[in-house]
DNA sequence: AGATGCACCTGTATGC
DNA sequence: TGCATACAGGTGCATC
């Protein structure tokens, strides 16, 4: 499932080839992943425009065009974007092809359809996306301890799921969630308003190391994530946390454990996390 | 306002 | 073998 570090590798990835290009044609196979404005405005609104520059915000990729307006792309769970040659071989349930220059092709697909894009015109402001809900870049100074616990200490959720809230933080999702948790020796399933000034500030250190750390293997390939040129991530074989409920804990020894928090499978060491 | 549960989807794994 | 069921989880929405 993409999070911060595979959307911002996959940003990356697309930056050489998709940076100055321009788009010629959209094709949609299934018009409804496009969620603003309407598919035959969308299609309109990106044909013939110049790829200006690509960013991240949370989760979502942005495509800035030349016209100023801006291309929202959330991948949610099993979206892909790959760019390639148009002859080479379609993805399964790919439903919208950006055709570019130079016989280049953008595809976007998705098994799940929880994915979608948006396009706002220059100007226009963001009330159709959850962009705009956002909290901090943690990446970007937003994890702070002082932060964190200014706007969770209160809450009577548990820690996990205050780091997953994205108006908190933008960009973690379940498996870094399990990881920081990890890394900062903290049980997932501790009330927000237990945690002491000194755990605020470990996990807040941890945050910021796992993510880099992911994004330096370009990303956690665990059933679908591929980065712009299909390519596969490393991070896989780096977690220690996630997926691993039942196994031993590479730092003690103990068995994981595996629980449900807020629907989610968590996996977390008795031992190590208290 | 904040917390909770569900809907959205389909491929894969498991149980009978 | 075939079928039913559970599970994977990010987000938006309804509900309390």
């Amino acid at each position: 499932m993409p999070e911060l570090p595979e959307v911002e590798t996959l940003k990356r990835s697309l930056e050489p080839l998709l940076t100055g290009r321009r788009i010629l044609s959209l094709e949609m196979k299934r018009p409804e992943v496009i969620k603003h404005p309407d598919a035959e405005n969308f299609a309109q609104g990106v044909a013939g425009q110049r790829i200006q520059s690509l960013g991240r915000r949370g989760k979502y990729l942005l495509l800035y065009l030349e016209n100023g307006s801006r291309l929202l792309i959330h991948l949610r769970m099993t979206g892909r974007l790959v760019c390639c040659e148009e002859a080479a071989e379609e993805l399964p349930h790919t439903h919208l092809c950006f055709h570019l220059e130079n016989g280049q092709v953008l595809r976007f697909s998705d098994v799940r359809r929880f994915g979608g894009l948006w396009l706002l015109a220059a100007g226009e402001e963001d009330q159709y996306s959850g962009m705009k809900k956002l909290g901090p870049e943690p990446l970007e100074g937003g994890c702070c301890p002082e932060r964190l616990e200014t706007a969770l200490s209160r809450r009577k959720i548990c820690i996990k799921q205050g780091i997953l809230d994205q108006s908190v933080l933008a960009g973690l999702g379940n498996i870094y969630a399990d990881e920081a948790l990890f890394r900062a020796g903290i049980r997932p399933d501790r009330p927000c308003s237990s945690l002491s000034r000194a755990e605020w500030e470990a996990l807040s250190q941890a945050i910021p190391e796992i993510l880099s750390a992911a994004i330096r293997n370009r990303g956690t390939s665990f059933s679908d994530y591929l980065d712009g040129e299909g390519r596969k991530g490393e991070n896989q074989n780096c977690l220690q946390a996630y997926q691993r409920g039942g196994q031993t804990c590479l730092r003690c020894g103990a068995v994981m454990e595996k629980t449900r928090i807020g629907g989610r499978g968590t996996c977390f060491c008795p031992c190590c996390q208290k």
